[in-house]
DNA sequence: TGTACATCAGTGAACGCGCGTTCACTGATGTAC
DNA sequence: TGTACATCAGTGAACGCGCGTTCACTGATGTAC
């Protein structure tokens, strides 16, 4: 069942396997991105992990656990693919536009995933201190990018939360097609990005 | 169980209830207020309005069915609200602030309601063309007031995908609560939307 | 260097429940004559 | 105006399955001596 990456995990001859809890994260990340998040079950994931479906219970209290794990991997290589994306990128507008890019790129290519990230189920978890660290990061990175602007001025805290709501708020509806790109004649997500972060524009110096 | 507004469509001791449908979807209403989306199924809520937990299919084909008539009933809700809230209001900006502040409000107001609004239980959804349509009123609103200023540039289509997702993103986001409005020294809503709205001023004319 | 033993990751089977859905039925309503 | 009958909204009971979770167990691994 599991491909790729996930298989590299798979060591059906041995008894233990050895890195079970890695190798069922890389199962579930399979698993979202052929069957979405209503295929991601336990017993599904013990067995696309080649595991029996009480193997995961001695590296997982509970399927929230697991869940809250899948998540933080996902958070942290969103953060990751922005951070690579962006590099060398100093002026302010130019940043800016890569990391949302970057940020609509990861959601519509790991639209389950993306979901998962940002699920009611997830959300309810308030007893991941960590996972809630780590989803930080993409907007540190926002943030920072925008306070280290040449003059920032006094709106920089409203400036950081409107460009971070319009980039969640561009990616949720792009990556539920409740935007169409194709609609607005944007040659491309950069295109589209472009104009759409340009009307800032005269306050990003 | 059933409390308020649904109460009215309560007839217990008529063996024919006359408005099971209406009074289903008020009661689906009442349980998301108390008991959020997961306590939302349907012999739950069959015993809120007082029914056999069959009844309900002579009125809904399956759940998703009375699920999309939930929702649509919310997104009807959310279109007359803002409507009612921004009446009289013909300056642009002030317009739009209302409308988004009207947004935000129903969205904490209904949090549970919301979520279903927006869930992907819903947005696989493809087979309720009314729905679609509905759900477009507030989209629609805000663009309609963008596109009557006096002097409409040649970038209103992207204008009005940013404060369109600006306002989908805040309100998503501080539903959600992982933005949180008293760290922004704001007043009120209604002033945090005006500060952060007010970046695109010199675009509203 | 080999043996005894604690540890614990994984097995195989079963529990149990929440919940959507179905089915044969019954009671109320309204319309034709 | 009363009676016969079709219609159909609601009843009561049961089906069945997906799925998280538990439990007594077994096989592999590594450490002390």
């Amino acid at each position: 069942m599991a491909t790729g990456a996930a298989a590299v995990f798979q060591k059906k001859f041995k008894y233990h396997h050895g890195q079970l809890r890695e190798a069922l994260i890389e199962s579930a990340l399979d698993i979202l991105k052929t069957q979405g998040i209503e295929g991601l079950n336990l017993r599904a994931l013990a067995r696309a992990t080649g595991v029996t479906q009480a193997a995961p219970y001695s590296h997982f209290r509970d399927k929230d656990d697991l869940l809250a794990a899948v998540a933080e991997t996902g958070f942290q290589r969103l953060a990751m693919q922005m951070v690579a994306e962006a590099t060398g990128l100093r002026h302010t507008q130019e940043r800016i536009e890569k990391l949302i890019v970057s940020y609509i790129r990861f959601a519509t290519e790991n639209r389950p995933l993306f979901q998962l990230m940002f699920s009611r189920e997830l959300a309810q978890m308030k007893n991941y201190p960590t996972l809630a660290m780590t989803a930080g990061k993409s907007y540190s990175l926002i943030s920072a990018a925008l306070s280290k602007r040449p003059s920032p001025a006094e709106d920089t805290p409203f400036m950081t939360v409107a460009i971070w709501s319009l980039c969640h708020g561009l990616t949720t509806l792009i990556a539920e097609e409740k935007i169409n790109l194709q609609q607005f004649g944007a040659a491309s997500v950069e295109d589209f990005v472009r104009r759409t972060v340009g009307i800032f524009a005269a306050h990003l110096v």
